[in-house]
DNA sequence: GTGAAAGCGCTAACAT
DNA sequence: ATGTTAGCGCTTTCAC
C-alpha cells in the first residue's frame, strides 16, 4: 500500500501513516483508535505506539463524514453577555465533554428572527440544539422542529410544538412571596417586564397575578441591570412599596437607581428578583430573589439531548424544576399606607 | 447518473439530489451554492430554486474534509461561570460568524493541565484556538505551538513563545490610580491576588510595586466575589487603608465583607478593582475600576485568528491595549495615620 | 483476528 | 460554461 500524493494533502499524519508505521491495515488502525476488542493485543500495542509517536490525531471532518455525525451540540442564547445563562453553559459544556461532544455556541443578540436563521444555519452541523430561552415565534419553532434536528428548549414550554423542554417551576415560590410582602402590609407590586419576546417574564407576571390581595402594576423594563436602572422612574417610587424585578438584574439596577434618588431599602421601597444569581446576595443590601438552579438546568437539557440522540425518539413533555424563594435583607414593612 | 443506495444512507437531501432535481451534474451545485460566478444564469436559478425545494443543507463534515478545514475557532476560558469573558465570548462569536466559522467553547476550569489536555483534543477539530487568559504553563504553551494549530493568547504575553497575543497595558492607569490614593493620603495597598497561575495577576502586583511612596501588601485571594469577601480578615481591615482587588469581582467580595463588618466605604477604607465590568458602577458604593475592552480583546483576537489563517504567518508580537481609571466613589481619604 | 475496499458528501482539477 | 472524476480521512462491511 503505496502513500498516495494528491493535490491537497499537506504533511498531515493520517490513519495510514499510523498503519505503515505499525504494519497493520487502516481498518485495524480504526479498531484501535475506536476501542474494539477484537484486536490482537499485541497489535493494539503497536498501534498505540505508532500513533502516540507520530502524534497522530484523528480528522473530525472524516470522522464526521464516515460516521455520520461531528458529534456536537449547538447552544443558542438571546445574549451572551447575560450572566444568567453562565453555569447553563458551564454545565453543558462539561456534561457534552465527558461524551465527547463539542459544544457550539450562538448569540442571537435578543432577536428572534436571527435566533430562527442561527438554528436553520446550526442544524446541518450539530446533532442537536438547545435553545436557551428561545426568543423565536411558536411558528419558527415548529418550523424548526421539521427540519429534523434534535431540539431541547429551556425556559420556554414546548410540548404544544412537540419539543421537549425544561423550566423552572415558580409557582411555590411566588405564593410564599406573595405571603411574605403581604406580612410586611404590601399590597401593591410593581413589576419591571422583562423582555417582551421572554416567555418566563409573562409567566412570572402571570404568577404575580394570581396572588390574592395584592395588586400588580407592569413597568415596561428589561432583563439588564440598565433596564432595570432606567425603569425605576420618579412616578414609580412615588406609587411602589415593592418593586419586581423580571430577573435579579432588573431587581439590582432598581435597586441602584433607588440608592440614587435616596430611597432607602427595604424601608423606602422593598426589593424582589428572580434567579438569585451570585451577585445577589452580596448586593448591598442583598436581594431576596426566587432561586432556581441553572446548572440542574443544564445537566437536564443535556440528558434530554442524548435521551433523543439514543432513542431517536422525543422525549415527552417538559421537566419544571423546583424554586426557592431566598429571603433577604431587600424585603421590609410597607412604608406607607394603601391609596 | 443514478442514486446510489448504500448501507448508512439516509433520507438526506445531497448536492446530488439536488444536481439531479435541477437536471446539472454536482459540480455546478456545488459553484452555485460557492457563488462561483462562471455559472450561466438560468442554471444558477434551477439549482437554487431545487436546493430550496428539497431543503438542501449542505454537510458540514463532507465540506471540512473536502476543503480540509471545518471553518471552526476554538475558544478555551479559565472559567465559563465568571462574567469576565463574556464580552469577549460574545465579539468573538459575532466575527467568527460574520466570516462564516462556528465557534466552540471549552471551559478549563481553572485547571492548567486539563487546559492544555482539552487544546490537545481541540487541535485536530478546529482551524486555530484563542486561549483566554491561559493557566497553562509556558512549556505547555511552547508544546501546544508544536502542534501546528493557530494560536492567540489573550491576557498573556506570548511572544517568547512564539504565539501572537493581545493585552491590557494597565501601566499607565495604574500611576494615575497611584496619584489618586497618594493625594488622599494612602501610603500603603493591600491587593487581592488572583489565581496563581494567571498572568495578570501577578503583572498587576508589579505595576502597584512600582508605584513611588506607596507599600503593597498582598492578600492571597482569587478572582471570584466569594474569594474576595473570603479574604477580607480582621486583620486586613485592621491595618488596611485601601484595598485593590486583584479584579472587579474580587473587591466587590471585599466591598461586601466590608459593610458587613460596618466598615463604610471610602470613609473607612477605600476599594478598588480592576476591569471596569458593567455591575461596578452599579454597586453601592460605585466601585472604582481600571477599565479595560474585553470587546476590543475580542475584536483583535479575531482579528490575529484571520491574519495568521490567511497570511500562514503569526503575526508578531503581542498587542497592547490602553486602560483608563474610572474614579467612582469607593476611594476616599485615608481615615487612619500611617503606622 | 485482519485486511481490502466501498462508501460518507463535498470540492476542485481536469477535460470538454 | 459545464461535466467527469479523483480524492479528502475515516468507518465498516465483507471476505478471508
Amino acid at each position: 500500500v503505496a502513500g498516495q500524493r494528491s493535490r491537497r494533502s499537506n504533511g498531515a499524519v493520517t490513519i495510514l501513516t499510523v498503519a505503515q508505521r505499525a504494519g497493520v491495515s487502516v481498518a485495524t488502525v480504526s479498531r484501535v483508535m475506536n476501542g474494539i476488542e477484537t484486536v490482537a493485543p499485541e497489535l493494539v500495542v503497536r498501534v498505540r505506539a505508532a500513533a502516540a509517536e507520530l502524534g497522530y490525531r484523528p480528522n473530525a471532518a472524516a470522522q464526521g463524514l464516515a460516521r455520520g455525525s461531528l458529534r456536537s451540540v449547538g447552544v443558542v442564547v438571546p445574549n451572551l453577555a447575560n450572566p444568567y445563562f453562565y453555569e447553563l453553559l458551564k454545565v453543558i459544556e462539561q456534561r457534552a465533554r465527558e461524551d465527547d461532544y463539542r459544544m457550539l455556541v450562538a448569540d442571537a443578540s435578543e432577536d428572534g428572527a436571527e435566533e430562527y436563521a442561527i438554528c436553520e444555519w446550526l442544524c446541518a452541523q450539530v446533532d442537536a440544539i438547545v435553545l436557551c430561552s428561545p426568543r423565536m415565534t411558536d411558528d419558527e419553532l415548529a418550523r424548526l422542529h421539521t427540519l429534523g434536528t434534535h431540539l431541547v428548549i429551556t425556559n420556554r414550554p414546548g410540548e404544544h410544538v412537540g419539543i421537549p423542554s425544561v423550566l423552572v417551576d415558580a409557582a411555590e415560590a411566588v405564593e410564599q412571596l406573595g405571603e411574605l410582602v403581604r406580612g410586611h402590609g404590601h399590597r401593591r407590586m410593581h413589576y419591571l417586564a422583562g423582555p417582551s419576546q421572554s416567555w418566563a417574564t409573562r409567566e412570572r407576571l402571570r404568577l404575580l397575578e394570581r396572588l390574592k390581595g395584592i395588586s400588580v402594576e407592569v413597568v415596561p423594563s428589561g432583563g439588564s441591570i440598565a433596564d432595570g436602572y432606567a425603569a425605576v422612574s420618579e412616578a414609580v417610587v412615588e406609587r411602589a412599596t415593592v418593586i419586581v424585578g423580571f430577573n435579579d438584574l432588573a431587581a439590582l439596577g432598581a435597586m441602584a437607581r433607588l440608592a440614587e434618588l435616596d430611597v432607602e431599602v427595604p424601608e423606602g421601597i422593598s426589593v424582589v428578583g428572580f434567579d438569585d444569581i451570585p451577585f445577589s446576595r452580596y448586593f448591598g443590601p442583598p436581594l431576596t430573589s426566587i432561586r432556581n438552579s441553572h446548572g440542574e438546568l443544564g445537566r437536564i437539557a443535556w440528558e434530554l439531548v442524548l435521551t433523543q440522540m439514543r432513542a431517536e425518539r422525543v422525549p415527552d413533555g417538559s421537566v419544571a424544576l423546583p424554586s426557592t424563594l431566598m429571603v433577604r435583607a431587600s424585603v421590609g414593612r410597607a412604608r406607607r399606607s394603601i391609596p
